[in-house]
DNA sequence: CATGATTGTGGACTATTGTGGGGAAAAGTG
DNA sequence: CACTTTTCCCCACAATAGTCCACAATCATG
């Protein structure tokens, strides 16, 4: 279970360090691809073959599915982590994400999801001034 | 269940001392994470881990779904009791509670509560100043 | 009241982690 | 085939988090 909120950078060569309590959790293998919200979804390999199969299974006659299966699909890169464990992010998922330097890395039980560090606070705030209803939706599932 | 009000203090290295009495109800592992009211709360792993199925569970298609569940799992952080009956509570939590050296640990049932000492007067002034509110609402509740 | 155990706090040391960069191997290009 | 570019593997250093030890204050017990 991935969770957790932490501040890394990509370096130089565009390399992108996986918070060590993560690496644990994801084998040598992970999935990077286009993610909803503007950041990059991250699964291990194993969970990402789940998740493409349900996806290819969406019915093809509806627009939206298509368009989701496309951005899911289509925009998915396999990539290794290194000895050092960090992972290369193409350069076209950098830049749908507006991945500068400053990149937050978070956990969301089963997928990583990677935010430019701007985006993220951004997507915070804007989550945290309705806090009320998440109080709410919390007492729903008996917290 | 977690009762009672601990004055306690955050050393240099942000560790949080648990009150002896909490530490045998929650093993080795504790969550922490942003709670409401400009608090922190903490759970015992196991509770915790129920909850988080039940978030994680809740459909990626909708918005509110995903704002909800980055709140709650990518605001969370898993974290060790160490030997002498710590845990490290990180840079952004603390932050995010503004919390200085000195805070009050609360116990409430069934999480542990932690605020900046200040910010805990100040909320406990106003909700003794309403306590007859309170009680009303109370009184609705069933209690 | 004296003694010992438990608890809260601080600090030193060590292992791990995050970051940067050099250079070899591989892949693409004219 | 020569050359450039990209990707991978390695090493190095700094910062951080975890482990261990020490001491003072509090509490319980005889």
């Amino acid at each position: 279970m991935f969770i957790g909120e932490y501040a890394h950078t990509i370096d130089q060569k565009g390399r992108l360090n996986i918070p060590a309590s993560f690496r644990r959790m994801l084998g040598e293998g992970v999935v990077v691809t286009r993610g909803l919200d503007g950041c990059l979804f991250m699964y291990p390999r194993k969970a990402w073959t789940e998740l493409a199969t349900k996806v290819s299974q969406l019915p093809l006659s509806s627009k939206q599915s298509r368009a989701f299966a496309r951005l899911m699909l289509a925009g998915a890169r396999d990539a290794d982590v290194d000895s050092q464990g960090r992972v290369m992010i193409p350069e076209y998922l950098r830049e749908f994400a507006g991945l500068s330097k400053h990149v937050i890395v978070t956990g969301l039980y089963n997928r990583i999801e990677v935010w430019d560090e701007d985006a993220w606070n951004t997507y915070r705030t804007s989550a945290e001034a309705n806090s009320e209803d998440i109080a709410e939706a919390m007492a729903e599932l008996g917290v």
